[in-house]
RNA sequence: GCGCCCGUAGCUCAACUGGAUAGAGCAUUAGUCUUCGGAACUAAGGGUUGGGGGUUCAAAUCCCUCCGGGCGUACCA
């Protein structure tokens, strides 16, 4: 309907060319009796054209070609919104796009030949995933359907490094653990990894090579192995959230290729680093942020900016149109000074882009829990997925805005599991499911043959809904909004269960009865399409 | 102190990125089933959008200021 909107406004701009100037925009009234789509232009152009808003608006509903088969009614209304009521009849024919495209009805292919490449997750393999880690990963992977569904071609991305301090604690950790078990008396220091699973591992490790590993380092296979055996767990968290990345990129092969010296170098051949106090900083005042940073310590060991440069920049050799990082709030004041460096060496920082997620707050029975890795005092995303299951988890992250502070009570969650507003989603799906089964063995097929007797209120307000799916996946995937399309699905599932309520399908006279199936089976497909975007099943039974 | 984010119904959150009468779910209250899945539907109550100023045809949304909370503010990542 949107098209067919702009379209009118693009003929009517060769006769006002004022149109010309300023972008048109059509939106969806909170209220019905302000008609289906309804546009502001007029009052957009007061200004310039020092005229009543509704005198302009009455000029250009003059010079739009409507064609009254499509709209039944343009009215002035307010201080001069324009709005648009389309006839039933045409609404209606959404069904037909929707039932020939099936599971691809949504796509567009806006962003057709585009790359994108979205990073997500990277978590050091020093313990498993957490709650908060849940969040992060969710997120990526469903803005990674987003872009997917209109047009991009991505790569899910996992950077992380097995080469610093937090790393070389851990293989300590580990390695202490193991001479606990051999009965030698340890001080396992407060800042080390207090995690059950150091046990587990230092116990495999004994139960594999016994005390032979007693004068082995912690550097050596005490640190491999926890690494290895840490992200095998990592990885099947992630599994079970259907979550695959296609790259796990190791911060270490930036040092073993020589990027991190090649990136220095450039710095320093744009006279944008100087030494100072023994380490090398990096002119960030000059570049426009606030105060100078360090990129290799005095020590002669880089801060995570410089890889962090250095892995943006082999991002951008690969090619991609768009390159997305996904951080926790913590990692807000990191970022400025990567996309500042990358500027500084010539490259285009808008073609990266930086989402920031607020914390989650995990409650239990109305007390805040503390979450630390070190500390071991954190609920992991495992856990949750036994608790609540993956389906709810997914749905969960995936409902509100990035940027709320959201609350997750484990209590509630698992107490009200079956309020869930995914139960309700899936529910309306499965219904249509079952239904359709039961009405087909009446001998009972749906028809877009006579879509035109979709006429009630409730016929029409699905209907409505329907059209704007696949506006929804659109500006989901360029704000990068994932909840929109939660909210979405709501409306259309509440939408679908009004009008089965009202709309009998059995007992109807025969091409109503089909023309309704139809109907249904379409709401079927929306709402199967949606899930999947979010990452969650639609199941044909509960 | 400074930077980023947040403050909306009793609770958890929306609000098409500046639009018309701020909406959902949960909770509360009152209803709807001899037939297609009641995990449903209908209705009611509940708001000075943290406070105050400003910008304009129009502000929950933008700007200023104050209050309250989160995260940062490293030669940790």
């Amino acid at each position: 309907m949107e098209e067919y909107l702009q379209s009118l406004f693009n003929e009517a701009s060769k006769k006002l060319n004022y149109l010309n100037d300023i972008k048109i925009t059509f939106d969806v009234p909170k209220i019905l009796s302000h008609g289906d789509y309804s546009s502001n232009t007029a009052m957009l152009l007061v200004k310039r054209l020092k005229k009543d808003p509704r005198q302009i608006a009455q000029e250009i509903i003059s010079a739009l070609p409507v064609d009254s088969t499509v709209i039944e009614k343009t009215e002035i209304a307010g201080p001069g919104f324009i709005n648009f009521f389309f006839t039933p009849a045409y609404i209606a024919q959404i069904t037909k796009d929707i039932l020939a495209r099936e599971d691809n009805y949504g796509r567009s292919e806006k962003y057709k030949g585009k790359s994108a490449n979205v990073e997500f997750v990277s978590a050091n393999p020093t313990g498993p995933l957490t709650v908060g880690h849940g969040r992060n990963a969710v997120f990526g992977d469903t803005i990674a359907n987003l872009l997917e569904w209109v047009g991009y071609s991505v790569d899910r991305e996992y950077y992380f490094n097995n080469a610093g301090r937090q790393m070389r604690v851990l293989g300590d950790s580990v390695r202490l653990r193991f001479l606990e078990l051999l009965g030698q008396k340890i001080d396992f220091p407060e800042d080390y990894y207090q995690g059950e699973y150091i046990k587990d591992i230092a116990k495999s490790l004994l139960d594999e090579h016994g005390d032979k590993l007693i004068e082995e380092p912690a550097e050596g296979i005490f640190k491999r192995t926890a690494e290895a055996e840490i992200f095998k767990d990592i990885k099947h968290s992630l599994e079970r959230l259907k979550i695959i990345h296609k790259i796990f990129f190791n911060e270490n092969s930036l040092y073993e290729e020589g990027k991190i010296q090649k990136t220095i170098d450039a710095f320093k051949s744009k006279n944008l680093a100087y030494e100072k106090d023994g380490a090398t900083w990096l002119k960030l005042i000059e570049l426009g942020n606030e105060q100078d940073k360090v990129i290799v310590k005095s020590t002669g060991e880089p801060t995570y900016r410089l890889p962090d440069i250095a892995y943006h920049i082999e991002k951008f050799n690969r090619g991609y149109d768009l390159m997305i990082d996904i951080f926790g709030s913590d990692h807000n004041a990191t970022y400025p000074d990567v996309l500042a460096g990358l500027k500084a060496l010539g490259y285009d920082s808008d073609k990266v882009k930086v989402l920031i997620h607020q914390f989650v707050t995990i409650m239990d029975g109305g007390e805040v829990v503390k979450m630390s890795t070190r500390k071991a005092n954190y609920i992991t995303l495992d856990q949750l997925v036994d608790e609540v299951g993956a389906d709810v988890v997914r749905y969960f992250f995936n409902m509100r805005s990035i940027t709320t502070h959201m609350n997750f009570d484990l209590l509630l969650a698992k107490k009200q599991s079956d309020e869930n507003p995914v139960f309700y989603l899936q529910y309306a799906h499965a219904r249509i499911c079952s239904i359709v089964k039961m009405i087909e063995k009446e001998n009972l097929h749906a028809s877009t043959k006579n879509l035109e007797l979709l006429s009630t209120d409730e016929e029409q307000q699905l209907l409505r809904k329907l059209h704007q799916f696949k506006n929804e996946v659109q500006l989901s995937a360029e704000f990068f909004e994932t909840h929109r399309i939660c909210t979405y699905l709501e409306e259309l599932a509440a939408a679908f269960h009004k009008f089965y309520t009202f709309c009998r399908i059995l007992g109807s006279e025969r091409k109503l009865a089909e023309a309704r199936l139809s109907l249904a089976l379409a709401t079927k497909i929306v709402l199967k399409n949606g899930l999947t975007i979010l990452g969650v099943s639609a199941p044909e039974r509960m």
